[in-house]
DNA sequence: AAAAGCATTTAAACCGCTTGCATTTTTTTG
DNA sequence: CAAAAAAATGCAAGCGGTTTAAATGCTTTT
């Protein structure tokens, strides 16, 4: 009936020792008597005895557990991320509680406290607006925490990131030096800073470089998305762009498709550079050209940073940022 | 510099009340008198009190947390059904385990321990051999598990699924009506069951109703991505095929890429039918046909049978099969 | 007004493990 | 060989809640 579980009590009686003892050897405590431990350990093997984590947390404060908040583990760019966040947690021995968010403030809030109260030891965040309620949230609780591909215009929180000033910025110009001249700007809402502040400035910065006179008309604001990329051709060939720089591989793929199904022949008549290069860069035909960035460290990186932090160890820097580089693949003459 | 966290036996002392009651209120049991009731709350809300979910999991020997084991999240057909685990389960009140486990027998089994010493309520696997020693550890557990997306061939252990075997007897049946006689049915390991047993005895069942010979020389084994799809066009090519049946999204890509670099036009000069319909599918160019499977229901209804089971209620049918259909995009004439 | 019957509350025993401190055992040392 | 030092081990107090049995209040009944 019960699950009839068997503790560190059963353990103790059984070899005949105390429960601090069997704790000391179940933790790896070197204070014990080499003959104790191995005695110790062959009653736990033929018991079959799990130590109860949760248990442990209590006692320890201490859940090797993290908190990871997502917009939608579907999206590539994100899973790709959440990879490399799992792996680096497994190996320091933590697990990751994941949720979606949707990038909806209300739902992040709710799950952040949630998090909390399931005294997570710290949370990678993921989502491209750090809302003031967000950064009230973060500050008032002592976890550490950390941003994964989102910024923090502030700089308060830790993050990991590349330089999207930069990078936008390079790959306007790589389109600039192909001869475009209406290069469209696509990506999604602007309110965040991601996009509104640094890609948007490393827009304007190649532009001013070039001379080419910033048009409000050729940027486009969506939501990142396949359909939102397909549905956004229209709009964008009317303005009369000739090249774009998008913000998200699926958003481009949809701008891609749109493009091709409208008879227009990319990269001739259309050029193209997308922003994550995560796997669906190759998947398109042609195969996109994109900004390349190490989704998968980014996630790795995070990850270690928060162990650090977690280890309370001091930190040199808090705002990393990785690098990035472009690869032209079919989508750029 | 510590944590400063507040108890409810800190509530229970400002509102002078036993912790018993605090307790009662926080839990919304009616036996509390509403003048009582209000007080406490205020408390609670003046000083900020969030119970403590690890004290509380020790207590009442529930996390409200259950395990999800996941071949790799980066995957986006499992990374759907994740998202419909995900959100029946905040809906349910449950927060996820997140678990990457590359589909290797070790680390699965490895990773259900760490689950299951964490004491989730539940645990959703997904993955497509249910080895020996990972069943062994499933009977062994008394916590409630559920396999998405994945079967056990003894229908020992509960699981949400469409009909393999119908599913694949009827893309492979469009195939040949297409006039198709040599098909192509190129998937995962034959060893895990989904393919070895149900979607191959799809196949053959196809085959055998249209009097077509089978040939083990066009069953492609491979894995599960678009890389492997890409290099196993060549393979495929030679063997004959005019068409092919596929089992995985990732995989259908690869190969139907493949086949455009290699200057062959789709679907003119060769069919085919992918399995998950995932979001790739419309990616694609042309857009693939496929099985429809209701990704994020599966997920979705794995969960909602989880918590059934979590909740000790009488479960009438163990082995789900949700419908499935077949859509005709441009991969197929 | 005492006895009953309910509705509320409280006291206190866990839940299973960690950990500081005390105690015991073993090893060194003079 | 006794004393001091070091190494092992045990005790018991938490960790922050849940929950049951018992106690307390009030209202109702007779």
């Amino acid at each position: 009936m019960d699950k009839q579980t068997i503790t560190i009590y059963d353990v103790a009686r059984e070899a005949s020792v105390s429960m601090a003892t069997v704790s000391r050897v179940v933790n790896g405590n070197p204070n014990v008597k080499p003959a104790t431990r191995k005695k110790v350990l062959e009653v736990i093997d033929r018991l079959d005895y799990r130590p109860n984590a949760v248990a442990r947390g209590l006692a320890s404060k201490k859940t090797t557990t993290v908190g990871v908040i997502i917009p939608d583990v579907t999206n590539i760019y994100f899973s790709s991320l959440a990879r490399g966040i799992d792996d680096v947690a497994t190996m320091y021995k933590y697990n990751i509680i994941l949720a979606n968010s949707d990038e909806n403030g209300q739902k992040e809030i709710q799950v952040l406290n949630t998090l909390l109260a399931k005294q997570v030891d710290g949370v990678i965040f993921m989502g491209n607006q750090i809302t003031e309620s967000i950064r009230a949230e973060f500050t008032r609780s002592k976890t550490p925490i950390v941003l994964a591909g989102s910024v923090d215009p502030n700089e308060q929180v830790a993050s990991v990131n590349i330089d999207y000033v930069e990078a936008i910025d390079e790959a306007t110009s790589t389109l600039v030096r192909h001869g475009n001249e209406k290069i469209a700007f696509v990506t999604g809402s602007l309110s965040e800073p991601i996009n509104g502040q640094y890609r948007l400035k490393g827009y304007k910065k190649a532009l001013a470089q070039a001379k080419i006179a910033y048009d409000p008309n050729l940027v486009f604001e969506t939501e990142y998305s396949y359909k939102a990329g397909e549905a956004i051709w229209d709009r964008v060939k009317a303005a009369g762009a000739t090249a774009a720089v998008i913000g998200d591989d699926e958003l481009a793929i949809g701008l891609l498709n749109g493009a091709g199904d409208d008879g227009v022949v990319v990269p001739d008549d259309f050029e193209l550079i997308t922003s994550n290069d995560s796997k669906l860069t190759e998947m398109a035909r042609p195969k996109m050209s994109s900004i390349t960035q190490p989704l998968y460290d980014i996630g790795a990186v995070a990850m270690r940073l928060l162990t650090k932090m977690m280890n309370k160890e001091e930190v040199d820097n808090q705002t990393i940022l990785l690098p990035y580089g472009i690869v032209e693949r079919g989508t750029t003459k």
